[in-house]
DNA sequence: GTCTATATGAGGATAGAC
DNA sequence: GTCTATCCTCATATAGAC
């Protein structure tokens, strides 16, 4: 295994290519030769470095991009003291990130989960790790009556998240991340 | 156009076909072969009944769902008085379609949603005028302080139903929707 | 590690007979 | 309205040379 120094090796391109394409148009639009194309990197690597094809460059994808946003939702959570405020910086943070796409790539496991079918059972449970290390994140974050509390408002924050992606997707813009914020922090401010 | 009295005909079962493939897995599951066979119809009829081919079937099933969907919003929010019973009708209403789909269907718009591209700014529209439809609908059932306060929140609802649908389908469960139903209700008691 | 060629199948769409 | 045949394009995957 090669590291470059400069600059990102071909494996690495195309799993980032991979997630890009992923938050734009979910599993089908990750295709081999459109993540080709997107990487810059030669096709002739493509089974050198992920021998099982397809599945396996969309699962080692959906791995990184779900490291990638906890370090993003971190990021945002810990930039605040209060929880209401915690609150209003995620889903600012959120609403500034779908913005910058042009409302056009969301988050890749919501939309790779709406692709989902029965054969996918192994992609399934790579999503589901992925949500529950979000959840457990967000819920350390807050300190509610008991940790079932701070479980379920994180569950709710991450549900919200992935709908907002699709509503910003359709219309157009960042307001449902700004909105559903404003409501959640409500929630958030009582205790 | 023939009315068939007993049972739909070729054209409304291929509608429905698609609709139900594209709550399984969005645009890319909405094949026309998948929809030929799925509804029994006879492939040399897709072309007859749809000149415009995928782009009209996909549209049309669309629309269909949508009002159907608006119905059945209707019959959740009406069936309570109060604010706070409402959210959770509705809530629990949408936690046992989820549940008797298996888990493997979601909301046809918000499953397409996720699968569009730049090409499919038509497609984008007709999903817009539907959420916007449902948000009108279900901003007519809460009295907030003032109008835009009514449909705030009921973004606030859509976001949130579309969201628990991709996580209901990676956890296999109904709980988010359960779950985020008893949060906004909370948030609908206050007022 | 990368190239080219190719097998194989699926998906959308069209033409012409019945 | 429906059937069959066909075309084109695209996507996944493999093989063998370099």
């Amino acid at each position: 295994m090669s590291t470059s120094i400069g600059s990102q090796g071909s494996r690495a391109r195309m799993l980032d290519a991979a997630i890009t394409l992923m938050r734009g148009s979910g599993l089908s639009g990750a295709g081999i030769n459109e993540i080709v194309r997107e990487s810059g990197s030669p096709k002739g690597s493509v089974y050198h470095f992920f021998p099982n094809g397809k599945g396996q460059i969309v699962a080692e994808a959906i791995e990184l991009h779900s490291y990638r946003v906890q370090d993003f939702i971190q990021q945002a959570l810990q930039s605040q003291e209060r929880p209401a405020a915690k609150v209003r910086a995620l889903f600012n943070a959120f609403a500034r990130r779908v913005s910058a796409g042009d409302f056009q790539a969301s988050c890749a496991a919501g939309a790779v989960a709406l692709d989902l079918d029965a054969d996918l059972e192994e992609l399934r449970l790579v999503l589901q790790g992925a949500f529950s290390r979000w959840i457990s994140l967000v819920a350390q974050h807050f300190d509610f009556a008991d940790a079932r509390q701070n479980k379920s408002f994180a569950g709710l924050v991450l549900t919200t998240i992935e709908g907002a992606y699709i509503r910003c997707r359709v219309d157009r813009s960042s307001r449902p991340f700004k909105e559903a914020g404003e409501w959640l922090a409500e929630l958030a401010e009582e205790r």
